[in-house]
DNA sequence: TGCTTGACTTACG
DNA sequence: CCGTAAGCCAAGC
């Protein structure tokens, strides 16, 4: 496995603000990868970060993920979406620049 | 080396 | 709304 891609994928997760979510595109834009490998790396080192506050594009995550998550989304006040599979990312999309920035920021201070 | 898979995305019927 | 196809890139066999 790349360690270098986990670690930054993670750090990215981390930099997300309570109450907002981001799409898997949207990390692995960031970091520079594919929108797949940011699901495969949040399904096996995910676990201790944030990973309620990253969705598929529409805000939905799959059904045995979603109860826990859910519980999530209510206590930081993010809407769920109308479908009931997700929340709804379109009200509480995050800032991807301010993201961008204190992602790189917090890459400086990891080393 | 080559083929399949996946917590994805966009586009087209 | 659902199925298909193509693109994506790392992992596993």
């Amino acid at each position: 496995m790349d360690d270098l891609l986990v670690e930054r994928v993670l750090l990215a997760v981390e930099q997300i603000p309570p109450g907002t979510v981001v799409a898997y595109g949207d990390i692995a834009a960031l970091v520079g990868t594919g929108p797949r490998q940011v699901g495969r790396i949040m399904s096996q080192w995910g676990s201790d970060v944030p990973w309620w506050r990253v969705t598929n594009r529409d805000g939905e995550l799959p059904a045995d993920l979603l109860p826990r998550a859910v519980q999530q989304w209510k206590r930081e006040g993010v809407a769920l979406g109308t479908g009931g599979r997700g929340c709804n990312i379109t009200r509480h999309r995050a800032d991807l620049e301010e993201l961008a920035a204190a992602w790189a920021t917090a890459c400086d201070r990891l080393g």
